[in-house]
DNA sequence: TCAACATCTCAAGAATGATTGAAATGAAGA
DNA sequence: TCTTCATTTCAATCATTCTTGAGATGTTGA
């Protein structure tokens, strides 16, 4: 997914705080089912409305998105968000320099493809 | 080169600001060579004060880097930096999820090696 | 040593972001 | 319909960040 800098920038700007990062991490490794809204807030300590207010701030961001489901509110990883966030970086950003894709082309292949980590 | 959360929080948010967003841009262009602070203020429409400022986020973020030569102190991009936030952006924040890192791994492979981008 | 230049530091004020607790909304079951 | 539960919204407060302009620091060449 193919983002531009101002949401580079709403996403720079969301991961920026610890208790969100955190979040982006507890929804990653959830995966498509997510979690509700409590229990994000309850898995990095965060009160109701201090959980919501930095939910909020993440979907904003398009890191993250929710659906209701029942009585709650679901969120999960937006996986395209991220991945646009990884190519802004790359590409937008450092200008698809080789100092920066070079190492980031190996940490990729080794995490999706760790076969054809060492060709 | 390898992050830690904390000095990752500290580049998200460096990388948050307009004006610090685009001084990279331009250090990553500017390449090893690197651009005095006066001239990179300048390229972003900064005041010396405001320039000095963001580029002393940015070095204490771990995103440039700064040497005296002559009466100027020159401003280079940190290669290392950058890709190291790229991989722990994939790694440690995502998990090495293949829906975030092939899609990085596409781009990575299409900056830095052009001939191989569509097998 | 002195003047000119490049940059940094400092303090004050404006703007933005985070935390808290109380109240409002919206959905589900008795 | 009424109560309960999950979440969001609101207002107040505090902390952080950004901008600005003035002054300080350090370097160079006359």
């Amino acid at each position: 997914m193919k983002i531009d800098e101002a949401q580079a920038l709403d996403a720079f700007g969301a991961l920026s705080q610890p208790t969100r990062l955190q979040m982006v991490r507890v929804l990653v490794v959830a995966g498509p089912d997510g979690l509700a809204a409590g229990a994000v807030g309850e898995a990095v300590g965060a009160s109701s409305s201090s959980a919501s207010f930095h939910l909020s701030n993440l979907e904003r961001a398009g890191l993250v998105q929710s659906r209701r489901e029942a009585r709650c509110i679901i969120y999960t990883a937006n996986f395209g968000g991220l991945s646009g966030l990884v190519e802004f970086l790359m590409r937008d950003c450092c200008q698809g320099h080789p100092d920066v894709c070079a190492p980031a082309a190996l940490t990729a292949a080794a995490c999706c493809a760790p076969e054809r980590g060492q060709p």
